[in-house]
RNA sequence: UGGGGUGUAGCCAAGCGGUAAGGCACUGGGUUUUGGUCUCGGGAUCCCAGGUUCGAAUCCUGGCACCCCAGCCA
């Protein structure tokens, strides 16, 4: 059995936000006769990032508490100027991999075109919507500001005739870019920005990712997103707080079309994490200044990014219910993440050492042809997980900070005349420092106590400090790259300051002289180890090889020397 | 002195009129062949001020702070 409760990852904890309890009142009441149905609607304009992560769970998660299971994931592509397929396969790959399934409700906004033309239509028949042919500026003009409203366009009281012959050459290519809209005719004196007549389609001569050269005339995001969800049949499309000002638009449009079916729009805040940026807009730019290696560099908040790093998606489960769903602006600590992370790989990781920084070892007493093999067990509380074999010999490799000349107090590692425990091994005692002319410690003459073998002394003396360790010819060079924050700031750009200048110059460590235990020759892409007394690390899957292993460390472990050493420092 | 939101511990977050859950972080102890894990313990009167009530984080009034909105982006 396992020593950690059960409850880490494979049960969930029971989530009961307020979206919840509204849907949960409304399942009670029969408000809906259908089920709940929702869908996760991503602009295919950039990588999915932990950001979605929170959305996706919800709708995914929401659904899946409920008859029918119904998510649909949606494409929202009505601007083909940003929109492409690099994107939408990299958000189906995303979505997958975090352990939802759409089954056959896979959509794409542009599958309504041809519907959302013919509401349009109708809005004009109802005289509720315009041909507008004043330019860009004149519009922005006329729509007045957050205190003075907006002034009525002069084209606002065409005919239906007119507006309807006039949408028709709209889409037919007779105007270029910009020089005609249809508005929603609504209220230019409305405090609400959003209902002084909005545009609701334009004209964009460009082909379309899904429709090709089909249309020339693209419908705008509240025309779309709300009909959309109708023809779905969705029930509760959820989306994030700035939205809120556009549900009068969203309902007054449902409404006004009279649409055999009205979802209800329910905004919560978006995530906001520290010491990184969550803005498709940012990630961008971080990625085409070649300011990271890609959108899935593990330093990079992406889904993407992560997954490469060794993040595993129940870990980001795990966290998006931790965090909850509310309507409050906030900022989630790093350390949260870290922290589900951690607990799930504690309880998954095989155990093995690696030495990052090597110092040299002779085992004086040890002779020069023994290599013994020592039985290490995979995980420490887990004796299912089983064991595996580590050669001992007569030269090895220490960690070079598990080893200090004056050591200070409450430094239980290695120091001269000091004795340690090698990890399954035997306690040695330092009985020499060798350096070299510079002064700088090169290599380290110890003995062992063969009584130790398995790392207890049979006359019960303790020693405080256990060591991890590899031993020079059995070992295999690896390279490693030790990841840390990708800004040194808690909140990059805050100040209005260029959020790039916040950039943490030493995000990521290469070291290149790494010694790992020889069970890892055959490592596979992908696979989650923990270095014993260092972190998780996981296998590079796009840069490693069986010639040369890279490794990326996803999060160190609690480290509570480190803490001490600050302390020290500090008195 | 336009509209829409939000304010519970350092960070999240329950609470829905009956006397402040939980997690992370921090901190003290125990266990431990990872200074890991596990385990036990420690902190708030709820933005402020009035009011209603036997009783308010929860209701009312008035303030204050912060966030969002003036793309033919989503």
């Amino acid at each position: 059995m396992k020593a950690q409760s059960a409850n880490t990852t494979t049960e969930s904890t029971i989530q009961n936000d307020f979206i919840r309890q509204i849907i949960a009142e409304e399942v009670k009441t029969n408000k809906n006769e259908e089920q709940v149905v929702t869908r996760f609607p991503p602009e295919p304009n950039g990588y999915l990032h932990i950001g979605h992560a929170k959305s996706i769970c919800l709708n995914f998660g929401i659904a899946a508490e409920h008859e029918g299971r119904q998510c649909y994931l949606r494409f929202d592509d009505t601007n083909p100027s940003k929109e492409n397929l690099e994107y939408v396969e990299s958000i189906k790959t995303d979505v997958h991999w975090l352990g939802y399934d759409w089954g056959d409700r896979l959509r794409h906004s542009s599958d309504y075109f041809d519907q959302l033309y013919d509401y349009a239509i109708a809005l004009i028949k109802m005289n509720k919507a315009y041909v507008c042919s004043l330019t860009t500026e004149q519009i922005k003009e006329s729509r007045g500001t957050l205190r003075d409203q907006g002034k009525n366009s002069p084209y606002r009281d065409r005919s239906i005739s007119e507006n309807l012959d006039l949408f028709e050459r709209m889409k037919a290519g007779e105007f270029a870019d910009g020089e005609q809209v249809l508005r929603a005719k609504i209220d230019m004196a409305s405090p609400n920005l959003n209902m002084r007549d909005p545009i609701i389609y334009r004209i964009k001569k460009m082909p379309h990712q899904m429709t090709g050269e089909k249309w020339c005339i693209y419908p705008m995001y509240d025309f779309t997103h709300c009909l959309s969800d109708a023809i779905e049949g969705i029930t509760h499309s959820l989306c994030t707080l700035e939205f809120e000002d556009h549900r009068p638009l969203y309902d007054w449009i449902l409404d006004t079309l009279k649409t055999p079916r009205h979802p209800q729009q329910i905004e919560f805040a978006r995530l906001s994490l520290n010491y990184t940026v969550l803005s498709k807009r940012k990630l961008q730019e971080l990625v085409e200044n070649n300011l990271v290696s890609g959108w899935d560099d593990p330093r990079m908040p992406t889904l993407s990014g992560m997954r490469r790093r060794g993040y595993t998606s129940s870990a980001i489960r795990d966290f998006c219910d931790r965090i909850g769903v509310t309507r409050k602006n906030t900022q989630i600590e790093m350390g949260a993440l870290e922290n589900c992370i951690r607990k799930d790989l504690e309880a998954k990781t095989v155990r093995v050492m690696a030495v990052l920084k090597p110092l040299r070892v002779v085992i004086e007493n040890y002779s020069e042809d023994q290599v013994e093999q020592l039985d290490a067990p995979n995980h420490p509380d887990d004796a299912s997980m089983g064991t595996h074999q580590v050669p001992f010999s007569r030269v090895l490799y220490i960690e070079q900070e598990d080893f200090l000349e004056a050591p200070p107090k409450k430094f239980f590692r290695l120091a001269p005349g000091r004795e340690v425990r090698l990890r399954y091994a035997y306690f040695i005692t330092c009985q020499a420092v060798i350096k070299d002319e510079k002064g700088d410690i090169v290599e380290l003459r110890c003995t062992y106590d063969p009584e130790t073998r398995g790392g207890s002394a049979p006359d019960g003396r303790k020693v405080k400090g256990t060591l991890h360790w590899v031993s020079e010819s059995h070992a295999i060079k690896a390279e490693v790259r030790l990841y840390d924050r990708l800004f040194n700031h808690p909140n990059p750009g805050a100040d209005g300051s260029d959020f790039k200048a916040a950039l943490n110059p030493n995000s990521m460590e290469v070291l290149s002289d790494t010694l790992v235990e020889a069970s890892l020759a055959n490592a596979q892409a992908g696979v989650r180890y923990q270095f014993e007394r260092k972190g998780y690390f996981c296998v590079d899957p796009v840069d490693s090889s069986k010639e040369a292993l890279v490794f990326n460390r996803i999060v160190t472990l609690r480290d509570s020397w480190a803490k001490i050493e600050k302390a020290n420092k500090r008195a």
